[in-house]
DNA sequence: AAGTCGGGGTT
DNA sequence: AACCCAGACTT
């Protein structure tokens, strides 16, 4: 009698699998769900500081519904994808109002949630609470890929739709839990996307793609276009200690988050004009340009330091503004570059509180 | 079905 | 520099 597919998972996973991890500690659905949230397209060790700081700040999803989303894109500044924490924060009033606060436990009630697929849906209430549902993240569907030689990429439908198959088949109704957890620690340890450890695998004998000496064809890959390649200024209208910022609209890039005044090279000088409302700067300076990139284009950003004596009463049409003071950092989102040239503007400014425009002190 | 949405780690 | 990562949502 041979093993059956998740029996042999599950003794791998006894042995090898992953059980340290802080979302693995004392697991409740709260907890799983914003660990899957901040591990979509993002790697483990990226997210683990970023949920150390949600859990320390919102150690329940009531206090993440009372929390304003200025202070939740802060806390998710640099891990990008930002539709992820306004639908987190969305998702936690959801469960605050129409749930009493307690987080729901049916997969229809789970996937309602704005943010959650059935994937993560699944993960959540498999991961917390043992239920038998079947996952299909990046992990598995290359373990599953490749181990069903499963030709094409898995951004086409019928690909993803027969690997949820396979998934749906293979998933055991006892020890979801444990399965799961298993099936994505395969990926992200035995089989990797390059160099796949096929010797430590332990289901490495009715692979096919390893029969067929094929594992780097699976899966199939993404068809690769050059990305385009786009250029901004960024204005930094600086009076003092303080930088102008404005609020991007609600969806879209960068969604809610604070941003530099942005001018396509030809608008410039009128963006500039703008900004000033009849204030004479002291100085305009062009700064280092940097390369920003998107999953989807190129940034070429060139900073525009623009210094006043006295601040402008800067008009605004649609969205917000404010003043940010590098001393006294307000907690709003920032887009990582702007944070990254804040952050250079901060450091510049206490190399010259500690005086290096004078002689070096011993 | 195809495009949008980030930032960082790996190779 | 290309590629990808515990995907979901909009069009």
């Amino acid at each position: 009698m041979s093993q059956s597919f998740s029996d042999a998972i599950l003794s791998w996973y006894d042995q090898y699998g992953r059980k340290t991890l802080p979302w693995q500690q004392n697991k409740t659905p709260y907890k799983v769900w914003l660990s899957e949230i901040m591990l979509q397209q993002t790697q483990v060790s990226t997210v683990i500081p970023y949920f150390e700081r949600f859990m320390a700040r919102f150690p329940t999803v009531t206090d993440l519904a009372h929390a304003e989303q200025d202070e939740v894109l802060h806390l998710w500044t640099g891990l990008g994808y930002y539709a992820r924490a306004r639908n987190l924060h969305k998702a936690a009033q959801v469960i605050a109002n129409d749930h009493d606060g307690v987080f729901p436990t049916t997969l229809e009630q789970v996937m309602a949630l704005p943010g959650v697929g059935r994937s993560t849906a699944g993960a959540v209430l498999s991961l917390s609470l043992n239920q038998p549902h079947p996952i299909l993240d990046g992990n598995v569907k290359r373990t599953l890929a490749r181990c069903f030689a499963v030709e094409g990429w898995p951004g086409k439908k019928p690909v993803e739709n027969k690997l949820w198959e396979i998934a749906e088949t293979l998933t055991p109704t006892t020890d979801t839990d444990k399965y799961n957890q298993a099936m994505m620690d395969m990926g992200a340890m035995v089989c990797t996307r390059s160099k796949p450890k096929c010797e430590l695998c332990p289901v490495a004998d009715r692979c096919e793609a390893r029969a067929q000496g094929r594992q780097l064809d699976f899966p199939g890959k993404k068809p690769k276009k050059t990305l385009p390649v786009k250029q901004a200024h960024f204005l930094l209208v600086q009076h003092q200690d303080e930088i102008w910022l404005e609020q991007r609209p609600p969806s879209g890039l960068w969604g809610g988050l604070w941003c530099l005044p942005e001018a396509a090279e030809h608008t410039l000088d009128a963006q500039i004009a703008d900004k000033l409302q009849g204030v004479t700067p002291t100085d305009i300076e062009i700064l280092t340009a940097f390369r920003h990139t998107f999953s989807h284009f190129h940034l070429d950003i060139v900073p525009v330091r623009v210094s006043v004596t006295e601040r402008p009463q800067i008009i605004m049409e649609a969205n917000q503004g404010l003043w940010y003071n590098l001393s006294q950092p307000a907690k709003i989102g920032l887009a990582a570059p702007v944070k990254k040239l804040l952050t250079l503007l901060e450091h510049e400014r206490q190399q010259h509180l500690t005086g290096d425009d004078k002689e070096p002190r011993l």
